[in-house]
DNA sequence: ACCCCGATCGTA
DNA sequence: ACGATCGGGGTT
């Protein structure tokens, strides 16, 4: 019931990209049973954001990241894999975070460093996009009221915007001791 | 209807 | 460094 008061609500997601992906790392995305600490995100801000897959405008995959915030966007990429993304910003203005890495509660040896990995382990599939992860008891954030340290770097895999430092990674050392 | 590319990952 | 593998989006 606690649990259910901390999570993170559409206010948080309702802010500018960059920061609601760096204030992301320490929390705790819960999905069905699984739980993980965020260790890595990516911001991806909208029509102004050539890397962003909603820089050339709404379509049937890029509507969602236009609605409000706090809903998931997940996609398929290479055939083969699902990235989990939570949309950020007011409606209207498309951009969502990129949930890249998690560190198991439970279990330390699952390192779940890769989008595709992390919704791979999860069983995150289209079927979870769009979802409202502020009001799912099965799947949103949890507020840990912790903020790790963390470094930016340009993001993964893609070609364009590679300016941008816009992704966030914790710094490794701190991640056990938050768990225990 | 067709074609090309991709917010990845595991293996070489 | 590269191949696997297929949906999305732009083009014909």
């Amino acid at each position: 019931m606690d649990k259910l008061k901390n999570i993170l609500d559409r206010p948080f997601y309702e802010r500018s990209t960059v920061i609601v992906a760096q204030e992301l790392l320490g929390k705790i995305l819960v999905f069905q049973h699984h739980q993980g600490i965020i260790t890595e995100t990516e911001a991806y801000v909208g029509l102004g954001d050539p890397a962003c897959h909603a820089a050339r405008g709404r379509t049937p995959r890029t509507d969602v990241m236009f609605g409000p915030a706090g809903f998931s966007y997940v996609y398929f990429i290479y055939g083969m894999y699902h990235c989990l993304n939570i949309v950020t910003e007011v409606e209207g203005q498309a951009a969502a975070v990129l949930i890249r890495g998690v560190q198991n509660i439970k279990d330390h040896s699952i390192l779940l460093n890769g989008p595709g990995k992390l919704c791979r382990h999860y069983g995150i599939t289209l079927q979870d996009n769009r979802r409202d992860v502020v009001n799912d008891v099965n799947f949103h954030v949890i507020d840990t009221g912790i903020d790790l340290t963390f470094e930016s770097t340009p993001r993964i895999g893609i070609s364009k915007g590679q300016d941008k430092l816009w992704r966030f990674i914790a710094k490794s050392q701190q991640i056990t001791p938050v768990i225990e």
